[in-house]
DNA sequence: TCCTGTTATTGATTTATATCAAAACACTCC
DNA sequence: GGAGTGTTTTGATATAAATCAATAACAGGA
Protein backbone atom coordinates (compact mmCIF):
# COMPACT_ATOMS: atom_id res chain seq x y z
CA UNK A 1 0.00 0.00 0.00
CA UNK A 2 1.66 3.52 -1.11
CA UNK A 3 1.27 5.76 1.81
CA UNK A 4 2.69 8.64 -0.30
CA UNK A 5 -0.12 10.85 -1.89
CA UNK A 6 -1.37 9.15 -5.54
CA UNK A 7 0.18 11.67 -7.51
CA UNK A 8 -2.49 13.69 -9.48
CA UNK A 9 -1.11 13.38 -12.97
CA UNK A 10 -3.98 10.40 -13.24
CA UNK A 11 -6.57 12.05 -12.41
CA UNK A 12 -5.60 15.54 -14.50
CA UNK A 13 -4.64 13.43 -17.56
CA UNK A 14 -5.85 15.01 -20.31
CA UNK A 15 -6.93 18.28 -19.00
CA UNK A 16 -4.45 21.62 -18.88
CA UNK A 17 -3.63 22.61 -15.56
CA UNK A 18 -4.08 26.34 -13.49
CA UNK A 19 -1.99 26.40 -10.50
CA UNK A 20 -0.09 22.89 -9.73
CA UNK A 21 -1.18 22.10 -6.40
CA UNK A 22 -4.76 23.93 -6.41
CA UNK A 23 -5.28 22.05 -9.71
CA UNK A 24 -4.52 18.77 -8.45
CA UNK A 25 -6.94 19.14 -4.98
CA UNK A 26 -9.38 20.44 -6.94
CA UNK A 27 -9.52 17.37 -9.42
CA UNK A 28 -9.34 15.37 -5.99
CA UNK A 29 -12.60 16.90 -4.81
CA UNK A 30 -13.86 17.09 -8.16
CA UNK A 31 -13.63 13.56 -8.10
CA UNK A 32 -15.11 13.34 -4.45
CA UNK A 33 -18.13 15.56 -5.75
CA UNK A 34 -19.24 12.43 -7.41
CA UNK A 35 -19.78 10.32 -4.30
CA UNK A 36 -23.21 11.63 -3.02
CA UNK A 37 -24.20 12.22 0.01
CA UNK A 38 -20.67 13.82 1.20
CA UNK A 39 -20.07 17.43 2.87
CA UNK A 40 -19.01 18.49 -1.15
CA UNK A 41 -22.14 17.51 -2.61
CA UNK A 42 -23.50 20.30 -4.78
CA UNK A 43 -21.09 22.66 -3.73
CA UNK A 44 -20.43 23.97 -7.26
CA UNK A 45 -17.13 24.59 -8.82
CA UNK A 46 -16.63 27.55 -6.87
CA UNK A 47 -17.27 26.05 -3.86
CA UNK A 48 -15.03 23.05 -4.57
CA UNK A 49 -12.24 25.53 -5.89
CA UNK A 50 -12.39 26.98 -2.30
CA UNK A 51 -12.48 24.04 -0.27
CA UNK A 52 -9.55 22.87 -2.11
CA UNK A 53 -7.37 25.98 -1.75
CA UNK A 54 -8.52 25.56 2.03
CA UNK A 55 -7.24 22.13 2.59
CA UNK A 56 -4.32 19.60 2.50
CA UNK A 57 -4.57 15.75 2.00
CA UNK A 58 -3.04 13.44 3.99
CA UNK A 59 -2.15 9.44 3.92
CA UNK A 60 -2.24 8.10 7.76
CA UNK A 61 -0.74 5.02 8.25
CA UNK A 62 -2.85 2.62 10.39
CA UNK A 63 -2.88 2.79 14.41
CA UNK A 64 -2.18 6.60 13.89
CA UNK A 65 -3.96 8.92 16.45
CA UNK A 66 -6.04 11.55 14.78
CA UNK A 67 -8.07 13.57 18.07
CA UNK A 68 -7.54 12.85 21.04
CA UNK A 69 -10.08 13.20 23.69
CA UNK A 70 -9.69 16.81 25.34
CA UNK A 71 -7.38 18.42 22.99
CA UNK A 72 -7.91 21.64 21.64
CA UNK A 73 -10.20 20.79 18.28
CA UNK A 74 -7.63 22.48 15.93
CA UNK A 75 -8.73 20.28 12.78
CA UNK A 76 -11.43 19.19 10.87
CA UNK A 77 -10.86 16.06 8.94
CA UNK A 78 -13.42 14.53 5.50
CA UNK A 79 -12.27 10.83 4.83
CA UNK A 80 -11.46 9.70 1.73
CA UNK A 81 -10.31 6.35 1.84
CA UNK A 82 -9.97 4.02 4.80
CA UNK A 83 -11.80 3.52 8.47
CA UNK A 84 -11.24 5.78 11.23
CA UNK A 85 -12.27 4.95 15.02
CA UNK A 86 -14.05 7.15 17.48
CA UNK A 87 -13.79 6.05 20.81
CA UNK A 88 -14.79 7.26 24.42
CA UNK A 89 -12.50 6.23 27.15
CA UNK A 90 -12.61 5.63 30.83
CA UNK A 91 -10.30 5.90 33.43
CA UNK A 92 -9.21 2.91 33.86
CA UNK A 93 -8.55 2.07 30.19
CA UNK A 94 -12.50 0.42 29.04
CA UNK A 95 -13.16 1.90 26.35
CA UNK A 96 -16.49 2.60 23.51
CA UNK A 97 -15.72 2.69 20.01
CA UNK A 98 -19.06 5.16 19.17
CA UNK A 99 -18.79 4.65 15.58
CA UNK A 100 -16.59 3.89 12.35
CA UNK A 101 -16.24 6.55 10.08
CA UNK A 102 -15.78 5.21 6.17
CA UNK A 103 -15.21 7.28 3.29
CA UNK A 104 -17.27 10.49 2.93
CA UNK A 105 -17.78 11.39 6.04
CA UNK A 106 -16.14 14.35 8.04
CA UNK A 107 -14.75 13.88 11.75
CA UNK A 108 -13.52 16.69 14.25
CA UNK A 109 -16.55 18.77 15.64
CA UNK A 110 -16.03 20.40 18.72
CA UNK A 111 -17.89 21.02 21.98
CA UNK A 112 -16.36 24.48 23.22
CA UNK A 113 -13.43 24.10 21.52
CA UNK A 114 -12.20 20.94 22.18
CA UNK A 115 -12.14 16.99 20.98
CA UNK A 116 -15.09 15.25 22.81
CA UNK A 117 -13.90 12.11 21.53
CA UNK A 118 -10.71 10.33 20.33
CA UNK A 119 -9.80 8.93 16.73
CA UNK A 120 -7.55 6.60 15.12
CA UNK A 121 -7.06 5.08 11.85
CA UNK A 122 -8.08 1.10 11.83
CA UNK A 123 -6.04 1.13 8.24
CA UNK A 124 -4.36 3.59 5.47
CA UNK A 125 -6.65 6.39 5.45
CA UNK A 126 -6.63 9.13 3.01
CA UNK A 127 -8.24 12.41 4.34
CA UNK A 128 -8.31 16.25 3.49
CA UNK A 129 -7.79 18.21 6.73
CA UNK A 130 -8.52 21.97 7.21
CA UNK A 131 -7.92 23.80 10.21
CA UNK A 132 -10.46 25.03 11.95
CA UNK A 133 -10.74 29.15 11.09
CA UNK A 134 -10.35 28.17 7.53
CA UNK A 135 -13.24 25.79 7.93
CA UNK A 136 -15.36 28.22 9.70
CA UNK A 137 -15.26 30.78 7.25
CA UNK A 138 -15.83 28.34 4.81
CA UNK A 139 -19.37 27.65 6.11
CA UNK A 140 -20.16 31.22 6.49
CA UNK A 141 -19.18 31.85 2.69
CA UNK A 142 -20.93 28.52 0.98
CA UNK A 143 -24.67 28.03 2.62
CA UNK A 144 -24.83 24.80 0.78
CA UNK A 145 -21.44 23.82 2.75
CA UNK A 146 -23.56 24.77 5.96
CA UNK A 147 -26.52 22.86 5.02
CA UNK A 148 -24.54 19.93 3.94
CA UNK A 149 -22.86 19.53 7.26
CA UNK A 150 -26.57 20.03 9.41
CA UNK A 151 -27.54 17.19 6.90
CA UNK A 152 -24.68 15.09 7.55
CA UNK A 153 -24.58 15.61 11.26
CA UNK A 154 -28.33 14.92 11.87
CA UNK A 155 -27.72 11.43 10.08
CA UNK A 156 -24.52 11.00 12.77
CA UNK A 157 -27.30 11.75 15.31
CA UNK A 158 -29.57 8.94 13.93
CA UNK A 159 -27.24 6.44 13.69
CA UNK A 160 -25.42 7.54 17.51
CA UNK A 161 -29.33 6.68 18.59
CA UNK A 162 -29.52 3.31 16.42
CA UNK A 163 -26.41 2.40 18.27
CA UNK A 164 -27.63 3.01 21.68
CA UNK A 165 -30.59 0.84 20.94
CA UNK A 166 -28.19 -1.78 19.74
CA UNK A 167 -25.76 -1.15 23.26
CA UNK A 168 -28.51 -0.96 25.64
CA UNK A 169 -31.56 -3.86 24.38
CA UNK A 170 -30.05 -5.94 22.05
CA UNK A 171 -28.46 -9.50 22.20
CA UNK A 172 -25.01 -10.38 21.81
CA UNK A 173 -26.48 -12.18 18.21
CA UNK A 174 -28.49 -9.66 17.71
CA UNK A 175 -25.66 -6.96 18.18
CA UNK A 176 -22.96 -8.91 15.71
CA UNK A 177 -25.66 -9.42 13.27
CA UNK A 178 -26.76 -5.82 12.94
CA UNK A 179 -22.62 -4.96 12.69
CA UNK A 180 -22.11 -6.87 9.99
CA UNK A 181 -25.18 -5.71 8.31
CA UNK A 182 -24.00 -1.96 9.30
CA UNK A 183 -20.50 -2.91 7.20
CA UNK A 184 -22.22 -3.64 4.05
CA UNK A 185 -23.65 -0.46 3.23
CA UNK A 186 -20.61 1.83 3.00
CA UNK A 187 -19.04 -0.11 0.00
CA UNK A 188 -21.61 0.47 -2.31
CA UNK A 189 -20.05 0.94 -5.79
CA UNK A 190 -21.27 4.23 -7.45
CA UNK A 191 -22.58 2.82 -10.31
CA UNK A 192 -26.65 2.68 -9.59
CA UNK A 193 -27.65 0.18 -12.27
CA UNK A 194 -26.34 -2.85 -11.55
CA UNK A 195 -28.69 -4.46 -9.41
CA UNK A 196 -28.07 -5.17 -5.42
CA UNK A 197 -25.32 -7.98 -4.48
CA UNK A 198 -27.84 -10.60 -2.94
CA UNK A 199 -25.19 -11.60 -0.97
CA UNK A 200 -23.59 -8.53 0.22
CA UNK A 201 -19.88 -8.77 1.86
CA UNK A 202 -19.49 -6.89 5.09
CA UNK A 203 -16.08 -4.78 4.96
CA UNK A 204 -14.48 -5.42 8.49
CA UNK A 205 -11.09 -4.32 8.48
CA UNK A 206 -10.99 -3.89 12.34
CA UNK A 207 -9.66 -6.39 15.05
CA UNK A 208 -11.90 -8.27 17.21
CA UNK A 209 -10.88 -5.99 19.76
CA UNK A 210 -12.67 -3.18 18.10
CA UNK A 211 -15.59 -5.26 17.63
CA UNK A 212 -16.04 -6.12 20.94
CA UNK A 213 -15.56 -2.25 22.12
CA UNK A 214 -18.01 -1.16 19.44
CA UNK A 215 -20.87 -3.53 20.55
CA UNK A 216 -19.92 -3.54 23.78
CA UNK A 217 -19.15 -7.26 24.51
CA UNK A 218 -15.72 -8.97 24.72
CA UNK A 219 -13.87 -10.34 22.14
CA UNK A 220 -14.55 -14.00 22.83
CA UNK A 221 -18.18 -13.21 22.63
CA UNK A 222 -17.81 -11.62 19.36
CA UNK A 223 -15.43 -14.81 18.34
CA UNK A 224 -18.26 -17.19 20.00
CA UNK A 225 -21.00 -15.81 18.11
CA UNK A 226 -19.34 -15.01 14.11
CA UNK A 227 -18.82 -19.19 14.79
CA UNK A 228 -22.21 -19.66 15.26
CA UNK A 229 -22.81 -17.88 12.24
CA UNK A 230 -20.85 -19.39 10.21
CA UNK A 231 -21.54 -23.07 11.55
CA UNK A 232 -25.21 -21.67 10.55
CA UNK A 233 -24.07 -21.03 7.53
CA UNK A 234 -25.93 -17.67 7.46
CA UNK A 235 -21.99 -16.12 6.45
CA UNK A 236 -18.86 -17.14 5.56
CA UNK A 237 -15.66 -15.72 5.62
CA UNK A 238 -13.75 -14.33 2.45
CA UNK A 239 -10.49 -12.97 1.76
CA UNK A 240 -8.69 -10.16 3.30
CA UNK A 241 -10.87 -9.20 6.37
CA UNK A 242 -14.09 -9.72 4.58
CA UNK A 243 -17.16 -11.50 5.75
CA UNK A 244 -19.94 -12.76 2.97
CA UNK A 245 -23.53 -12.58 4.19
CA UNK A 246 -25.07 -15.77 2.77
CA UNK A 247 -28.46 -14.73 4.17
CA UNK A 248 -29.10 -11.06 4.44
CA UNK A 249 -33.04 -11.86 5.45
CA UNK A 250 -32.16 -14.55 7.61
CA UNK A 251 -29.39 -12.01 9.43
CA UNK A 252 -32.08 -8.83 9.01
CA UNK A 253 -34.70 -11.06 11.48
CA UNK A 254 -31.98 -11.80 13.95
CA UNK A 255 -30.34 -8.07 14.29
CA UNK A 256 -34.08 -6.50 14.76
CA UNK A 257 -35.06 -9.55 17.19
CA UNK A 258 -37.78 -11.02 15.23
CA UNK A 259 -36.27 -14.78 15.48
CA UNK A 260 -36.40 -17.31 18.46
CA UNK A 261 -32.84 -18.27 18.07
CA UNK B 1 -52.09 21.98 36.72
CA UNK B 2 -53.37 24.71 33.61
CA UNK B 3 -53.18 22.88 30.23
CA UNK B 4 -54.35 26.18 28.65
CA UNK B 5 -51.59 28.36 27.21
CA UNK B 6 -50.78 30.61 30.24
CA UNK B 7 -51.99 34.79 29.28
CA UNK B 8 -49.60 36.79 28.06
CA UNK B 9 -50.73 39.16 30.47
CA UNK B 10 -47.88 38.77 32.93
CA UNK B 11 -45.51 38.60 30.89
CA UNK B 12 -46.15 42.25 28.84
CA UNK B 13 -47.84 44.00 32.34
CA UNK B 14 -46.28 47.76 31.90
CA UNK B 15 -45.41 47.54 28.15
CA UNK B 16 -47.80 48.68 24.94
CA UNK B 17 -48.79 45.75 22.46
CA UNK B 18 -48.83 46.22 18.42
CA UNK B 19 -50.29 42.74 17.68
CA UNK B 20 -52.11 41.16 20.33
CA UNK B 21 -50.70 37.55 19.21
CA UNK B 22 -47.49 37.75 17.52
CA UNK B 23 -46.95 40.67 20.98
CA UNK B 24 -47.40 38.06 23.21
CA UNK B 25 -45.43 35.13 21.54
CA UNK B 26 -42.63 37.77 21.25
CA UNK B 27 -42.75 38.18 24.84
CA UNK B 28 -42.60 34.75 25.30
CA UNK B 29 -39.29 34.78 23.19
CA UNK B 30 -37.76 37.27 24.88
CA UNK B 31 -37.76 35.38 28.24
CA UNK B 32 -36.81 32.42 26.44
CA UNK B 33 -33.68 33.89 24.89
CA UNK B 34 -32.66 34.68 28.68
CA UNK B 35 -31.66 31.67 29.11
CA UNK B 36 -28.37 31.22 27.46
CA UNK B 37 -27.12 27.81 25.35
CA UNK B 38 -31.02 27.83 23.01
CA UNK B 39 -31.43 27.98 19.78
CA UNK B 40 -32.80 31.57 19.86
CA UNK B 41 -29.26 32.80 21.39
CA UNK B 42 -28.22 36.14 19.91
CA UNK B 43 -30.96 35.97 17.20
CA UNK B 44 -32.06 39.95 17.28
CA UNK B 45 -35.40 41.21 18.07
CA UNK B 46 -36.32 41.02 14.31
CA UNK B 47 -34.97 36.91 14.34
CA UNK B 48 -37.26 36.52 17.46
CA UNK B 49 -40.17 38.65 15.94
CA UNK B 50 -40.00 36.24 13.02
CA UNK B 51 -39.50 33.24 15.50
CA UNK B 52 -42.48 34.37 17.40
CA UNK B 53 -45.02 34.55 14.35
CA UNK B 54 -43.70 31.51 12.75
CA UNK B 55 -44.88 29.80 16.25
CA UNK B 56 -47.67 27.98 17.58
CA UNK B 57 -46.81 27.56 21.78
CA UNK B 58 -48.59 24.71 22.89
CA UNK B 59 -48.93 22.71 25.98
CA UNK B 60 -49.19 18.58 26.09
CA UNK B 61 -50.32 16.66 29.33
CA UNK B 62 -48.27 14.02 30.43
CA UNK B 63 -47.75 11.07 28.08
CA UNK B 64 -49.08 12.79 24.95
CA UNK B 65 -47.29 11.46 22.06
CA UNK B 66 -45.33 14.47 19.99
CA UNK B 67 -43.37 12.30 17.43
CA UNK B 68 -43.41 8.80 16.09
CA UNK B 69 -40.88 6.41 14.32
CA UNK B 70 -41.45 6.63 10.88
CA UNK B 71 -43.50 9.35 10.22
CA UNK B 72 -43.61 11.96 8.27
CA UNK B 73 -41.50 14.81 9.58
CA UNK B 74 -43.90 17.84 9.79
CA UNK B 75 -43.07 19.86 12.93
CA UNK B 76 -40.11 21.18 14.52
CA UNK B 77 -40.50 21.86 18.45
CA UNK B 78 -38.60 23.93 20.93
CA UNK B 79 -39.23 23.21 24.54
CA UNK B 80 -39.73 26.01 26.94
CA UNK B 81 -41.11 23.90 30.11
CA UNK B 82 -41.24 19.88 31.04
CA UNK B 83 -39.08 16.88 29.81
CA UNK B 84 -39.74 14.65 26.99
CA UNK B 85 -38.78 11.18 26.49
CA UNK B 86 -36.89 10.53 22.90
CA UNK B 87 -36.63 6.62 22.12
CA UNK B 88 -36.41 3.65 19.53
CA UNK B 89 -37.98 0.88 19.66
CA UNK B 90 -37.73 -3.09 18.79
CA UNK B 91 -40.43 -4.77 17.00
CA UNK B 92 -41.15 -7.14 20.16
CA UNK B 93 -41.34 -3.84 22.10
CA UNK B 94 -38.12 -3.96 24.11
CA UNK B 95 -37.24 0.17 23.28
CA UNK B 96 -34.14 2.51 24.31
CA UNK B 97 -34.62 6.23 25.63
CA UNK B 98 -31.94 7.64 23.94
CA UNK B 99 -32.18 11.00 25.80
CA UNK B 100 -34.55 13.47 27.58
CA UNK B 101 -35.00 17.00 26.38
CA UNK B 102 -35.05 19.74 28.80
CA UNK B 103 -36.31 22.94 28.68
CA UNK B 104 -33.99 24.84 25.82
CA UNK B 105 -34.02 21.70 23.49
CA UNK B 106 -34.91 21.26 20.61
CA UNK B 107 -36.66 18.22 18.75
CA UNK B 108 -37.84 17.21 15.34
CA UNK B 109 -34.58 16.44 13.25
CA UNK B 110 -35.22 14.19 10.73
CA UNK B 111 -33.71 11.94 8.52
CA UNK B 112 -34.98 12.03 4.67
CA UNK B 113 -38.28 13.39 5.66
CA UNK B 114 -39.27 11.58 8.53
CA UNK B 115 -38.85 10.91 12.11
CA UNK B 116 -36.03 8.63 13.09
CA UNK B 117 -37.40 8.27 16.70
CA UNK B 118 -40.41 8.79 18.83
CA UNK B 119 -40.99 11.37 21.60
CA UNK B 120 -43.55 11.27 24.03
CA UNK B 121 -44.07 13.84 27.03
CA UNK B 122 -42.73 13.08 30.66
CA UNK B 123 -45.11 15.48 32.57
CA UNK B 124 -46.45 18.56 31.07
CA UNK B 125 -44.97 20.05 28.40
CA UNK B 126 -44.82 23.44 26.99
CA UNK B 127 -43.10 24.08 23.30
CA UNK B 128 -42.91 26.48 20.34
CA UNK B 129 -44.06 24.40 17.33
CA UNK B 130 -42.98 24.89 14.33
CA UNK B 131 -43.68 23.87 10.30
CA UNK B 132 -41.51 22.69 8.76
CA UNK B 133 -41.53 24.43 5.69
CA UNK B 134 -41.54 27.38 7.73
CA UNK B 135 -38.86 26.31 10.04
CA UNK B 136 -36.63 25.78 6.85
CA UNK B 137 -37.55 29.01 5.68
CA UNK B 138 -35.95 30.78 8.78
CA UNK B 139 -32.92 28.83 8.85
CA UNK B 140 -32.25 30.24 5.52
CA UNK B 141 -32.90 33.68 6.65
CA UNK B 142 -31.69 34.13 9.80
CA UNK B 143 -27.80 32.55 9.85
CA UNK B 144 -27.44 32.84 13.92
CA UNK B 145 -30.36 30.44 13.87
CA UNK B 146 -28.38 27.97 11.76
CA UNK B 147 -24.79 28.46 13.15
CA UNK B 148 -27.13 27.58 17.00
CA UNK B 149 -28.78 24.59 15.64
CA UNK B 150 -25.54 23.33 14.26
CA UNK B 151 -24.13 24.14 17.76
CA UNK B 152 -26.84 22.81 19.17
CA UNK B 153 -26.88 19.39 17.28
CA UNK B 154 -23.08 18.79 18.00
CA UNK B 155 -24.10 19.01 21.73
CA UNK B 156 -26.59 16.23 21.38
CA UNK B 157 -23.92 14.10 18.94
CA UNK B 158 -21.09 14.90 22.51
CA UNK B 159 -24.23 13.74 24.67
CA UNK B 160 -25.05 10.61 22.37
CA UNK B 161 -21.15 9.10 22.36
CA UNK B 162 -20.98 9.88 26.04
CA UNK B 163 -24.54 7.76 26.92
CA UNK B 164 -23.18 4.70 24.36
CA UNK B 165 -20.02 4.84 26.83
CA UNK B 166 -22.71 4.67 29.34
CA UNK B 167 -24.72 1.65 27.72
CA UNK B 168 -21.52 -0.69 26.37
CA UNK B 169 -18.82 -0.51 29.30
CA UNK B 170 -20.53 0.48 32.11
CA UNK B 171 -21.96 -1.18 35.61
CA UNK B 172 -25.38 -0.55 36.47
CA UNK B 173 -23.63 1.27 39.39
CA UNK B 174 -22.33 3.05 37.58
CA UNK B 175 -24.88 3.96 35.14
CA UNK B 176 -27.00 5.20 37.97
CA UNK B 177 -24.35 7.57 39.44
CA UNK B 178 -24.09 8.58 36.02
CA UNK B 179 -27.73 10.06 35.04
CA UNK B 180 -28.34 11.34 38.48
CA UNK B 181 -25.31 14.07 37.61
CA UNK B 182 -26.79 14.26 34.63
CA UNK B 183 -30.01 15.11 36.01
CA UNK B 184 -28.67 18.15 37.82
CA UNK B 185 -27.01 20.25 35.38
CA UNK B 186 -30.46 21.44 33.55
CA UNK B 187 -32.14 23.08 36.60
CA UNK B 188 -29.31 25.62 37.00
CA UNK B 189 -30.80 28.53 38.27
CA UNK B 190 -30.38 31.57 35.68
CA UNK B 191 -27.86 33.89 38.15
CA UNK B 192 -24.55 33.36 37.61
CA UNK B 193 -23.29 34.92 40.96
CA UNK B 194 -24.60 32.00 43.56
CA UNK B 195 -22.32 29.90 44.36
CA UNK B 196 -22.95 26.32 42.96
CA UNK B 197 -24.98 24.27 45.59
CA UNK B 198 -22.82 21.88 47.40
CA UNK B 199 -25.66 19.54 47.46
CA UNK B 200 -27.48 19.28 44.06
CA UNK B 201 -30.90 18.20 43.42
CA UNK B 202 -31.61 16.13 40.55
CA UNK B 203 -34.55 16.46 38.66
CA UNK B 204 -36.43 13.23 38.23
CA UNK B 205 -39.90 13.51 36.81
CA UNK B 206 -39.69 10.06 35.04
CA UNK B 207 -40.74 6.70 35.83
CA UNK B 208 -38.44 3.44 36.71
CA UNK B 209 -39.28 2.05 33.44
CA UNK B 210 -38.30 5.47 31.47
CA UNK B 211 -34.36 4.92 33.69
CA UNK B 212 -34.54 1.44 33.33
CA UNK B 213 -34.83 2.08 29.57
CA UNK B 214 -32.48 4.95 29.30
CA UNK B 215 -29.71 3.19 31.06
CA UNK B 216 -30.22 -0.28 29.30
CA UNK B 217 -31.29 -2.17 32.81
CA UNK B 218 -34.21 -3.09 34.33
CA UNK B 219 -36.51 -1.83 36.94
CA UNK B 220 -35.62 -4.30 39.31
CA UNK B 221 -32.26 -3.30 39.12
CA UNK B 222 -32.71 0.74 38.85
CA UNK B 223 -34.58 0.57 42.31
CA UNK B 224 -31.92 -1.98 43.90
CA UNK B 225 -29.33 0.29 43.11
CA UNK B 226 -30.66 3.40 43.95
CA UNK B 227 -31.48 1.76 47.04
CA UNK B 228 -28.21 0.97 48.09
CA UNK B 229 -27.31 4.61 47.17
CA UNK B 230 -29.25 5.78 49.53
CA UNK B 231 -28.78 3.34 52.12
CA UNK B 232 -25.17 4.13 51.68
CA UNK B 233 -26.39 8.11 52.65
CA UNK B 234 -24.91 9.41 48.97
CA UNK B 235 -28.18 10.49 47.74
CA UNK B 236 -31.95 11.16 49.80
CA UNK B 237 -35.05 10.98 47.93
CA UNK B 238 -36.65 14.46 48.59
CA UNK B 239 -40.24 15.88 47.97
CA UNK B 240 -41.56 15.02 44.41
CA UNK B 241 -39.50 13.53 42.04
CA UNK B 242 -36.46 14.87 43.11
CA UNK B 243 -32.95 13.46 44.34
CA UNK B 244 -30.69 15.07 46.57
CA UNK B 245 -27.47 14.62 45.78
CA UNK B 246 -25.51 14.69 49.46
CA UNK B 247 -22.11 13.62 48.32
CA UNK B 248 -21.01 14.73 44.98
CA UNK B 249 -17.49 13.87 44.94
CA UNK B 250 -18.44 10.15 45.98
CA UNK B 251 -20.96 10.51 42.92
CA UNK B 252 -18.56 11.60 40.61
CA UNK B 253 -16.11 8.88 41.42
CA UNK B 254 -18.49 5.86 40.91
CA UNK B 255 -19.83 7.31 37.54
CA UNK B 256 -16.62 7.70 36.03
CA UNK B 257 -15.57 3.72 37.43
CA UNK B 258 -12.81 5.22 39.74
CA UNK B 259 -14.16 3.29 42.65
CA UNK B 260 -13.64 -0.33 44.30
CA UNK B 261 -17.30 -0.73 45.70
C1' DT C 1 -61.71 7.76 54.33
C1' DC C 2 -61.43 3.70 51.87
C1' DC C 3 -60.84 1.40 47.51
C1' DT C 4 -58.29 0.36 43.26
C1' DG C 5 -54.93 0.42 39.96
C1' DT C 6 -50.28 1.75 39.20
C1' DT C 7 -45.57 2.15 40.51
C1' DA C 8 -41.75 0.91 43.42
C1' DT C 9 -39.25 -2.12 46.40
C1' DT C 10 -37.33 -6.38 48.03
C1' DG C 11 -36.27 -11.40 47.71
C1' DA C 12 -35.06 -16.00 45.30
C1' DT C 13 -33.39 -18.02 41.29
C1' DT C 14 -31.73 -18.27 36.51
C1' DT C 15 -29.00 -17.03 32.64
C1' DA C 16 -26.36 -14.49 29.22
C1' DT C 17 -22.18 -12.85 29.03
C1' DA C 18 -17.72 -12.01 31.37
C1' DT C 19 -13.66 -13.92 33.04
C1' DC C 20 -9.95 -17.12 33.23
C1' DA C 21 -7.19 -20.38 30.61
C1' DA C 22 -5.20 -22.64 26.79
C1' DA C 23 -4.75 -24.06 22.12
C1' DA C 24 -4.82 -22.81 17.08
C1' DC C 25 -3.73 -19.67 13.66
C1' DA C 26 -1.45 -15.91 11.11
C1' DC C 27 1.95 -12.68 10.49
C1' DT C 28 6.76 -10.72 10.37
C1' DC C 29 11.49 -10.93 10.46
C1' DC C 30 15.64 -13.15 10.29
C1' DG D 1 11.58 -22.08 6.53
C1' DG D 2 11.16 -21.55 11.49
C1' DA D 3 11.13 -18.75 15.74
C1' DG D 4 8.59 -15.39 17.85
C1' DT D 5 4.70 -12.33 18.61
C1' DG D 6 0.15 -11.00 18.37
C1' DT D 7 -4.64 -12.31 17.20
C1' DT D 8 -8.43 -15.41 17.08
C1' DT D 9 -10.85 -19.36 18.48
C1' DT D 10 -12.55 -22.65 21.77
C1' DG D 11 -13.39 -24.46 26.47
C1' DA D 12 -14.50 -24.25 31.68
C1' DT D 13 -16.19 -21.50 35.28
C1' DA D 14 -17.88 -17.27 37.68
C1' DT D 15 -20.89 -13.40 38.14
C1' DA D 16 -23.65 -9.21 37.29
C1' DA D 17 -27.86 -8.40 36.01
C1' DA D 18 -32.24 -10.48 34.32
C1' DT D 19 -36.21 -12.95 35.39
C1' DC D 20 -39.79 -14.63 38.29
C1' DA D 21 -42.52 -13.66 42.35
C1' DA D 22 -44.44 -11.30 46.10
C1' DT D 23 -45.17 -7.39 48.98
C1' DA D 24 -45.25 -2.39 49.94
C1' DA D 25 -46.05 2.43 48.85
C1' DC D 26 -48.49 5.72 46.46
C1' DA D 27 -52.06 8.51 43.76
C1' DG D 28 -56.45 9.44 42.21
C1' DG D 29 -61.45 8.85 42.41
C1' DA D 30 -65.78 7.62 44.75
Amino acid sequence: MPQTPPSPSQHTAGRQMRHERTEGDLQHCLLCDRNSGGLCNRIGRDGLEALASSSRRLVLPPGSTMVEEGQAAESFFNITRGTVKLFKSLPDGRRQITGFADPGQFLGLSRAGLYAFGAETVDTVHVCRFQRPQFEALLNDLPHLKRNLLTAITDRLAEAQEQMLLLGRKTAREKVASFLLGRTQTEQPPSDDTPPDPTPVASVPMTRVDIADYLGLTIETVSRTISALRREKLITSTENHCIRILSPDALRQIATGQTAG
